[in-house]
DNA sequence: CTGAGTCAACTAACATGTTAGTACACCAGG
DNA sequence: CCTGGTGTACTAACATGTTAGTTGACTCAG
């Protein structure tokens, strides 16, 4: 009764369901519940607690925690506890300058050799947009969006790039839960990526480039008051 | 006598003088070997010569080996073997992508609000790198040319940039140990630099970008020829 | 009441034992 | 000679035991 039960609870996604190995999986299991902030910024992850919810043996847990590390996404003080690493807002700034230098290569370098059934396919995808903001379908068009983003980069044939993106962006995304999806933002939303499109369409490094750079710029924007309205998550002491 | 001794070898560097937790140093140690192609493409990396040579348990050994499978420089097959990673072409144009495009964002940035100490500091480093031409000290304008570009990134104020432009780099820095630095490169590559630092200096973001973009252009072209050159580094199979 | 010093409990880091998947050599059959 | 199956030796992956560094609570002097 009096016990002070800490986070042994339910949070993590059962691996049995997931492929690879069980490394990997324990990875994929905790990195989802990082984002998602099911494991919010400050949580203590320990090695034994890890083990016994997930039910595996220290081995695996190790290594996803050290990748975890790698990605920023925990700091381990050694020899003492692994903590669900704090929001910090210059990693915010710094990974939505990253994933901004990256996008725009990529849109510029699509704009110049895209062919003609990859720009059906971005065609399709807006197409899809639209339809899913009618349906005031949030969930489903957070999906299309970032579906969008990642063919984008796919489309440059560098296979890495979007790993690459990925991890970059991992604190802007984790800070982007936050942020309730509005009608209206998400009407000028679509109508951003019509004007990518339309760029990339044209022919028109460009203007691809600059009309990418108008649609990631509105992010940063509504990601910045954050700091104030939950300071909580954000790092206590500026290490 | 008969015995074939396959990779039993001090090609290690020793890890005592080294910081950092064990696995750290095993990584550095590794990585190092690959990099400078001691451990050419190809080489099998048993984790049991790893710990008898450098005195280490699997642990840690294990873990620098996850470190290297995530950069790329090792292939793990499961089960069965770790190699170290083969050349590929299209890789390297990928890293050279990735850098361009990193080091492109920062050049514009840093062209827009770069302090006068840190210009005094890029000047400085530009009249090195005229020194060490002079002397024709290859070694060291190799490392001058290594700081100049590190520094362009740190002055964006972003630790990760660099972290994340030396990751992209990799397979490119490995590849540029096969190119023998010429005289009349070099003295081309100084020009680059100034070309960039002048753009810089008189903050013009646009003109430091196609500076840099320039200077960055030079070495794919180079890079271009290996595959046929050394055909025995590059993969034997395009898996 | 407050501060430094000590110590016990807990953790990550490291070492080692165990399991299971892979690859290669060998052999039987065509 | 070549092909397909089988068995063994070897490896990474996983489990578990051990060590050593950190933290925070407790003690006791000021």
């Amino acid at each position: 009764m009096t016990e002070a039960t800490t986070t042994t609870r339910p949070v993590l996604r059962e691996i049995n369901d997931m492929t690879g190995s069980l490394a990997q999986r324990v990875y994929q299991s905790l990195k989802e519940a990082i984002m998602t902030l099911e494991l919010p910024p400050g949580t203590v992850l320990r090695k034994g607690e890890i083990c016994s919810q997930l039910g595996v043996s220290r081995s695996p847990a190790t290594e996803a925690l050290t990748r975890l590390a790698a990605d920023g996404l925990v700091d381990v003080v050694p020899q003492s506890a692994t903590r669900v690493s704090y929001f910090s807002m210059s990693e915010i700034r710094e990974g939505a300058f990253l994933r901004e230098a990256l996008e725009l290569a990529a849109v510029e370098k699509v704009a110049r050799e895209c062919t003609a059934e990859q720009l059906a396919q971005l065609t399709r995808s807006l197409r899809l947009q639209t339809l899913l903001v009618e349906d005031e379908d949030y969930a489903g068009f957070y999906e299309a969006d970032e579906d969008l983003h990642h063919m984008i980069m796919a489309f440059t044939g560098y296979a890495r790039v979007g790993t690459f993106a990925a991890t970059a962006w991992l604190q802007v995304d984790r800070a982007r839960q936050l942020l309730l999806p509005t009608p209206g933002r998400i009407l000028e939303t679509v109508e951003e990526h019509r004007a990518v499109i339309d760029a990339i369409r044209a022919g028109d490094p460009e203007g691809a480039r600059h009309a990418m750079q108008h649609h990631l710029s509105k992010l940063i924007v509504k990601l910045e008051p954050l700091e104030q309205e939950q300071p909580a998550l954000f790092r206590p002491l500026p290490a």
